[in-house]
DNA sequence: GTGAAAGCGCTAACAA
DNA sequence: TTGTTAGCGCTTTCAC
């Protein structure tokens, strides 16, 4: 290519880089025998010179799930537009593989964007250490210079509980997000205040996919709840389709809310009431936290309730 | 690192990769020292030597959407479970965008599967130029030796036909997919046998998308059909969702089937009716024609029919 | 403005 | 069994 050209490779490396000191005549000799040849800079070499792969990792519980398949659409859009790449992988919620898959991209990139709700915090330094740059979504690291990325879920829970209080619910389950999630934790937060003023919260083991939640809705039934706050929309979702096989009305039986504002929910029937997060925001933030030195630790990101058609009154019932 | 553990580096070097002979006390002390410095070697070197990444490239119109996210989450799996790393580009559905992901990733990776269903022939041809491996994902590149995993969506066209011809359907709508998509040819093609049989079929101008679905319901309502099949359930739920505003009854006044099986389908209200693909097992198929030389062109991925509630016979009309 | 040469970190080939 | 050396493909000095 060099040769087919009639100049030397550091030219060739000169014109292709841009902004060198290059004679017209010689840059375009190179870019067209560079075009007929298809000839491409292998980019490991790049790498291995600067130090840089100009790629940046995400690792997230589940590559399937929406809200995770968002941040990172969010994410590899923001990389792309200044030319980096996006190495992905799903860790099948599982904390050894959310270990194991974050070490071992964060050799390979610039920058790692860790979800890994389930990972312990000692192992959670050592990928700090080993990465390059290291942001983490809904998740804190503290004490260490790690920056997150979290959404404020406990305000969500208590403008959820607050909104099913002024509507006359007293007595509310919530179905419980993976335990040892950090983000269920936060979630958690949010009954605090409520329950302060007099709302009873009955937690329900649950989990975070559709299935969890059908599986769950007879046990939180045996509690005789007036409503439902639910781990996530995915979880509602099920429970919305288990209510409706039990043949209970919504919500003229039961009021039923998510969390997240899954792009499904506003096409439920009936519509579902929600915290709505803006994953694209999200993953948006997630990578601005890469360039800048930006100085807060934590960009907390706010959502705002959705109010649909799933949650209203509780049913009268005969007082003894 | 080396001089800590008193060993050249290419003792390191045989220790770390294993199967080299290497005294066990040697090999004891390096990996220790590794251990405490926290050696990893630099996968770039690697790379440049070995003139591999471990890596695979997917490229898709929407990581955003569940279907290209299920693919995804298949191919990341399999991928790790073989120690190969999953780098991903999505090219909003943008023919210019598909061509410069798929060109720019095929220099990274050792293989490239793509699913670019906008993307010109000419173009798909360079890249299959570019790329050391390359399947395409719904899609034939005819006379070349480019492997494909391609979804038989004629037959599900044609499985949902019969399915609402044997109810009485007779006038069924279509709402079509992106303008020159592969896919949606392929779905087109399922319209034959049943067309020639005497079912009417009114082609409706949509896509891929539940808010295209929404749309395109008016526009649909005016060729008075009795049922309608979408071009994915992304749209029938967007239709199910606008003909509830509507006040029209599904199955009551009208069926709608979707394609796909998205993970939600179960759970609408109704059910959806719709040709279920495993997106997982395209992912797999996907990822397995890297490893062998399988000799097999194409593989088909066959669905099955999932009937649920909305579909049913058609409403009875005064006759005049 | 251009070429020659060094070297990024690693591993395979060759020596010892 | 282990160390020394060359070279993967590129970019960046340093000469000219």
């Amino acid at each position: 290519m060099a040769r087919l050209a009639e100049v030397s490779t550091a030219t060739v490396s000169r014109v292709l880089s841009g902004g060198k000191p290059v004679s017209p005549e010689v840059a375009d000799r190179v870019r067209v025998a560079a075009q007929d040849v298809g000839y491409r800079p292998n980019p490991a070499a790049q790498t291995l010179l600067r130090g840089s792969s100009r790629t940046v990792g995400v690792v997230v519980p589940d590559l399937g799930n929406p809200y995770f398949a968002e941040i990172l659409k969010g994410v590899a859009a923001e990389a792309a537009a200044t030319d980096h790449h996006t190495l992905v992988a799903g860790t099948e919620e599982d904390p050894e593989q959310e270990y194991r898959s974050a070490i071992e991209l964060a050799r390979w990139v610039d920058g790692l964007l860790l979800c890994a709700p389930r990972m312990s915090t000692p192992r959670l330094r050592e990928v700090a250490e080993a990465a390059r740059r290291l942001v983490l979504i809904n998740r804190v690291l503290r004490h260490s210079a790690v920056g997150s990325v979290v959404v404020d879920y406990h305000l969500g829970v208590r403008a959820l509980c607050e909104h099913l209080a002024s509507l006359g619910h007293k007595r509310i389950a919530y179905l419980q997000g993976p335990t040892a999630a950090w983000s269920d934790q936060q979630r958690q937060r949010g009954f605090r205040s409520p329950e302060a003023s007099g709302l009873t919260i009955i937690r329900v083991p649950c989990g975070s996919t559709l299935v969890d939640g059908q599986d769950a809705v007879d046990e939180a039934l045996t509690y005789k709840p007036t409503a439902m706050i639910c781990f996530n929309d995915h979880v509602a979702v099920g429970v919305l389709s288990r209510l409706r096989e039990l043949g209970l009305s919504v919500p003229g039986d039961i009021s039923v809310a998510g969390i997240d504002n899954a792009p499904m929910s506003a096409h439920t029937d009936p519509g579902l009431t929600t915290y709505a997060v803006s994953t694209i925001e999200l993953g948006r933030q997630a990578w601005e936290r890469f360039t800048p030195r930006v100085t807060t630790a934590t960009t907390h990101v706010q959502g705002e309730l959705v109010i649909r058609a799933s949650t209203a009154p509780p049913p009268h019932r005969p007082r003894r």
